[in-house]
DNA sequence: CTGTTAGCGCCTTCAG
DNA sequence: CTGAAGGCGCTAACAG
């Protein structure tokens, strides 16, 4: 009798099994982008480890505002998973509310969101280790280029990528200056416009802190346009190592993108078996040294006279 | 009655209705990459109107020979979906039996497949358009760097777009030079180790066209690196129009790529409701001049001897 | 330890 | 047109 079955390759019915009670494998990964590199990135690592312990990768993508509202007030996942995984998405107290209602596991990864357990970077060490190395470097005027996603203000992310610059600068003793930060969305082409901004002043940075590497090709983008060296006029670093930051020798803080949805899904998972799993887990970055960053040039009205 | 279900915020369990014989709506996407932005962007596109009609999208990342076999052996989808998309995936004849046992709709996307409807776009246009671009200006010696993934060969994108190349120098009446031709695996890096190979000839060509963005940026790089201008001493073209390139200027083939996927999610979902829909679908691809293509610099040899 | 039976929660069919 | 009953395919608890 086993055998026919096997012969006509016969499987279980996932949807009776599960309705009398069966195990039940199925989570939803809850993604504000997709075309990003590092949600997908993120995806892959998750789903590597899931889809080895069988169980199914629901996509549930939300975008913007509209999408958000939609998806916290009709819940589509709604009996359908055993746990959801947040990446890079903040929830307000609302938000939770409704997730609640879900009763299952939640995790998030790429942001810690301080109400789930998570995995993620140390933001602010990240960002530390950029500005950290202009200032080595020799820098005194460093310009930021921060994200922000108005669909998610207060993304902790940039709020840690934020504060380090802020804190770098005041522990070297260097005033802030407004005028040398820009705030936009991510992307690339708007790196590229707040980069504008920044060299649209009497006297521009000498390094740029970008908080993503989208945003730092951008910017590279404008400082070459307006016929500058990178780095000889303007040092640029980012943070993520994205592949092409290696193709453009763009400086960055290397982030383990894969690796956090890897431990994020080992964690769902021992969850999920009712074992133990950290609550969080951050993983360590790292400074990447290319050819997008260099000591300043020697200002004029300081190396021009002779002593 | 009904009032209390909503106020306790009710909602069906699917399993139940699913056996009992309700509609069910559960499609499975499988993709071969996550991190990258084509499919990312195709995902996107199927996402957005597969939500829209409220049908759950189960994730298959099928990677390497490993995982297709795996996937194509358990087919984890099984008794799982409605509906399979094909993610720029070729299947043989082996595996397409498999699928056979399924029984379901499937439909391919990102490269025409012939057993199935599909949605794509016309690579063999697309490649004409970038060559004979690159011959317009008055390019005679071209390279070709074309990609080719070790785990899908024969994938119909990568052959489109390497017919074009040869039907296009033929027409002009140039001769084929193997050398000039190099064949790696789609990613930016392996893209510039092409470079380095068109590089280091006697006679390198005057101009490069690379089967994706990705690749034509790694392209870039080598060439910059060898201390050689783009386009003044190689114009270099690719096909996509990721989001990098408008920011490194790189001209290239636009192809919708969101659009693919929200063309076939529609065709899909008509074809689930018993409607009929077109089995071929190919979209527009569009040339997109930017500054890494320009005319030839005047040979030396030619241009240096007055007349 | 194998074989049987009662639901799981819904949809559909039938009778009222 | 509204209301009761059977069964979808499985699992778990039960009896033999």
């Amino acid at each position: 009798v086993t055998r026919a079955a096997e012969e006509l390759s016969y499987v279980a019915s996932p949807e009776a099994s599960r309705l009398a009670g069966g195990a039940s494998t199925r989570v939803a990964v809850v993604v504000p982008h997709l075309s990003r590199w590092f949600f997908g990135a993120l995806i892959e690592g998750l789903e590597s480890v899931l889809r080895e312990a069988d169980v199914d990768v629901l996509l549930y993508h939300v975008g913007d505002a509209d999408d958000r509202h939609h998806f916290f007030a009709r819940l589509p996942a709604r009996r359908k998973v055993d746990a959801l995984v947040l990446l890079g998405l903040p929830v307000d107290d609302d938000e939770r509310q409704r997730l609640e209602l879900m009763g299952v596991q939640i995790t998030a990864v790429g942001g810690q969101v301080a109400s789930y357990p998570y995995v993620c970077i140390d933001d602010y060490v990240a960002g530390r280790q950029a500005v950290d190395h202009l200032l080595f470097l020799g820098h005194r005027r460093i310009g930021m280029i921060a994200g922000n996603d108005p669909d998610q203000p207060g993304w902790p992310v940039a709020v840690g990528r934020t504060e380090a610059y802020h804190a770098a600068l005041r522990e070297a003793g260097i005033p802030a200056r407004d005028e040398l930060v820009a705030t936009v969305d991510w992307g690339g082409d708007l790196g590229a416009q707040a980069m504008d901004r920044l060299l649209s002043q009497r006297e521009p940075p000498t390094a740029v802190y970008a908080h993503s590497d989208e945003l730092a090709v951008g910017a590279m983008r404008t400082i070459r346009r307006a016929g500058l060296d990178v780095p000889g006029d303007i040092s640029v670093i980012g943070i993520d190592d994205h592949p092409v930051s290696e193709l453009l020798d763009l400086t960055t803080v290397r982030q383990p993108v894969r690796d956090q949805g890897v431990v994020a899904a080992q964690n769902l998972l021992c969850r999920l078996r009712g074992e133990h799993a950290d609550d969080a887990v951050t993983l360590p970055t790292q400074l990447v040294v290319r050819r997008s960053t260099s000591p300043p040039r020697p200002r004029p009205d300081v190396a021009g006279r002779p002593t």
